[in-house]
DNA sequence: TTTAGGG
DNA sequence: CCCTAAA
């Protein structure tokens, strides 16, 4: 532990601390713990991107059954209120393809009131929907937006539902086309009617959505049940809406096979797969991600790795967030806002409490969530805008997967794609009086948002991130609270920022092309993906830092979908993208082992690579090789980015003193470290050269690099 | 799981 | 980057 105490991030002379190794379990301990509550959040966010999800198809299918009770009472009461509002406003607006469709058709305020209730009263409803992705259960990736709307809530579910299921269940094994027949055999029929020929094709989903949601709802009703019995008793214990007892209770009734649980999975496992297993599933996830299941994987683990940005701290205020997604949509109410720590009770609460707009007047300061205290000024002076923002309309999932597949794989399928492009990376759209607003570097009154204006008009949207960011850089937290960027929030990088911006440049293309002009607004914002640094200051950057996870994602996140498991067990050979490492990566990667030596690779991975899922201990590793391996030949036969000179002679200065010393003596490191670097000092740290040799901790505490 | 190396 | 033997 001692040991783990040496801070210092730059430093100019180079200074070898001392530093005995912990004992493995220690040393572990600090890297892992951040991760594992990060994990939660995202995984929490899915929880609550599924939900709201739900809250989506189910109000734009006008019924659909709840998702728990509990939950849909809180989410409905939101999403009542909220679609009335922004119905209007946004509505006709769309604010990208996939978000839009709530609007498009949702039936009037009346009607789907009267839904809501109905579906509240009737769980089993909830088979429906899930119904849906069984028979479509093929795959659909280029529909017009419209279509894919539709599909996309549809899809949504089942992945969220199902997904978490089988983290928890695992492996279901019948056959999606049983569990089709099942559904249909239960009332779904009706809606495929004619399109049921289509059945392959999700767009076949996307009809029956559309032509007759409500219609659907109501006919299966009473028929879903029968085919699981089990769904019942899941309902039921969940009694009441607020989280932690739902937890609880939700356990109980998960027993069903995953034949049964198709339809009345959802619930449950919106609410309580994510929560509750959360840690477990997450490392199971991880693991299937890693072995390339998922043709995603990357992606995810970009998103975890944002996740992780902030570690522990944020994992409370991200846990909260989630919360308030898991209601349905990301409602944020007020109350919420104004407490950094969010207990469970406070964020039920206010959930339920908070229907009555779109957005609602709330507090927002200027550095975003964690201003309390700013919230209370802000009444008497601060022109701050204040508002909520009850909810987020999720992007679209395209799911593919093989008609034979089983149902197990295909929820699986459905989990991994919504990971994916939740951890892909979701940016927050504005839109203000139904315009999208891009400038983020407009105030928020030159946007029209005011106090006294439009807030009713004002809708934020969680959209497919294409572009590429820097993910230290960005909150983690979901929704934004702020619409404007906030340049403060650069300020809170990770200990070891290392910004990685890779993204596939075709990505960009491809993104463009699949989400189509909703992505121009971005570009904007995004200046060149080639200059991290740059980057930082342009990436819209929540305030409050609430759950936004802008990660590089690479357009492919959406397109490319998870494969069956088949598939990508062939694909399972396919190498990792390849990420060279940018200059800022290489300097913390140096810097690292200057500090902690080349024989501990996970330390160094932890230490200047922390929030960067996507490296691994061995990636960093190699990469020491490598660059120890450039470094010593000559620039002429470098390839590659340009790695500084002087990086590369710190690399060799390291290299060459790890090797001899191995850490073992201050008082050896000094002398070499003392004459290697004199070779090189010419580059920059002279001064401290002398001086810093020798003694490791009061160097590195003065030195910056 | 990590480390250490070869491929 | 991958793959693995060892630890």
């Amino acid at each position: 532990m001692s040991s783990k105490k040496r801070v210092s991030h730059g430093f100019s002379g180079y200074q070898f601390p001392v530093i005995p190794k912990a004992p493995r379990s220690v040393r572990r301990r600090h890297s892992h713990k951040n991760i594992d509550n990060d994990q939660i959040c995202a995984f929490e966010l899915l929880a609550a991107v599924a939900g709201e999800l739900l809250q989506e198809s189910e109000s734009s299918a006008c019924s659909n059954a709840a998702v728990g009770k509990d939950e849909l009472s809180d989410c409905r009461a939101v999403i009542k209120c909220e679609q009335l509002k922004e119905e209007k406003a946004v509505k006709s607006e769309c604010f990208d393809q996939g978000s839009c469709v709530e609007s498009a058709y949702i039936p009037e305020p009346a009607a789907r009131e009267q839904n809501l209730k109905y579906s509240l009263d009737k769980p089993n409803q909830i088979e429906n929907n899930i119904f849906h992705m069984n028979t479509c259960t093929v795959l659909s990736s280029d529909f017009s937006k419209k279509d894919w709307s539709y599909t996309k809530l549809e899809n949504c579910k089942e992945v969220i539902t199902d997904g978490k299921f089988h983290t928890e269940v695992e492996g279901g094994s019948s056959n999606l086309e049983d569990a089709c027949d099942k559904r249909i055999e239960t009332g779904t029929q009706k809606q495929l009617g004619d399109d049921s020929k289509q059945t392959e094709d999700l767009t076949v989903a996307n009809s029956c959505s559309v032509k007759g949601p409500i219609e659907k709802h109501v006919n299966n009703n009473s028929t879903v049940n029968s085919d699981s019995s089990v769904q019942l008793p899941w309902y039921r214990a969940v009694p009441r809406p607020s989280f932690g007892k739902q937890r609880n209770n939700v356990n109980l009734g998960i027993r069903d096979d995953d034949e049964n649980s198709f339809g009345s999975y959802r619930h449950r496992t919106n609410i309580r797969a994510f929560r509750q297993t959360s840690h477990i599933g997450y490392r199971r996830m991880r693991k299937m991600l890693t072995s390339r299941h998922w043709k995603v994987a990357p992606q995810l683990k970009d998103w975890e790795r944002s996740c992780s940005n902030y570690g522990m701290k944020s994992f409370h205020r991200n846990r909260k967030r989630v919360c308030a997604l898991e209601r349905c949509r990301l409602e944020i109410p007020s109350k919420r806002r104004k407490l950094c720590h969010y207990d469970q009770q406070a964020s039920s609460k206010s959930i339920s409490n908070s229907p009555e707009k779109g957005i609602k007047r709330d507090i927002i300061s200027p550095r975003g969530a964690g201003a309390s205290a700013s919230v209370r000024n802000h009444q008497k002076k601060d022109p701050n805008v204040k508002f909520s923002i009850k909810s987020f309309k999720v992007p679209e999932l395209f799911i593919e997967v093989p008609e034979n597949e089983t149902v197990g794989s295909l929820k699986r399928t459905v989990m991994e794609t919504v990971k994916t492009i939740l951890g892909s990376g979701l940016r927050v759209g504005m839109v203000v009086q139904g315009k999208k607003v891009r400038d983020d570097n407009k105030t928020l009154k030159q946007a029209g948002i005011s106090q006294n204006g439009n807030l009713d008009t004002l809708g934020f949207t969680l959209e497919p991130s294409s572009y590429p960011a820097s993910p230290s850089l960005h909150s983690k937290d979901l929704p934004a609270l702020s619409p404007h960027v906030a340049d403060h929030e650069l300020t809170r990088r990770p200990p070891s920022p290392i910004m990685e911006l890779e993204l596939p440049s075709a990505s960009s293309d491809h993104s463009k092309t699949r989400l189509g002009e909703h992505d121009e607004d971005y570009h904007e914002l995004s200046p060149s993906p080639t200059n991290p640094i740059d980057r930082r200051s342009d990436v819209p950057i929540p305030d409050s830092r609430p759950l936004v996870i802008v990660s590089p994602l690479n357009a492919e996140a959406h397109a490319v979908v998870p494969v069956s498991p088949k598939i990508s067990r062939s694909e399972l050979s396919q190498r990792r993208t390849r990420r060279p490492f940018s200059v800022a990566e290489v300097e913390a990667l140096v810097e690292a082992v200057e500090e902690l030596g080349t024989g501990r690779w996970r330390d160094v991975k932890i230490r200047a690579f922390e929030y960067a899922d996507h490296r691994t201990y061995v990636d960093v590793k190699d990469k020491w090789k490598t660059l120890v391996h450039t470094a010593s030949i000559a620039p002429q036969q470098r390839r590659g980015e340009p790695v500084p000179q002087e990086l590369l002679d710190r690399v060799l200065i390291a290299h060459g003193y790890w090797s001899k010393q191995h850490g073992k003596h201050h008082a050896e490191a000094p002398k070499i470290v003392e004459a290697q670097v004199q070779n090189i000092g010419a580059l920059e740290n002279n001064n401290n050269n002398n001086n810093n040799s020798v003694s490791m901790p009061s160097k590195m505490a003065g030195s910056a690099t």
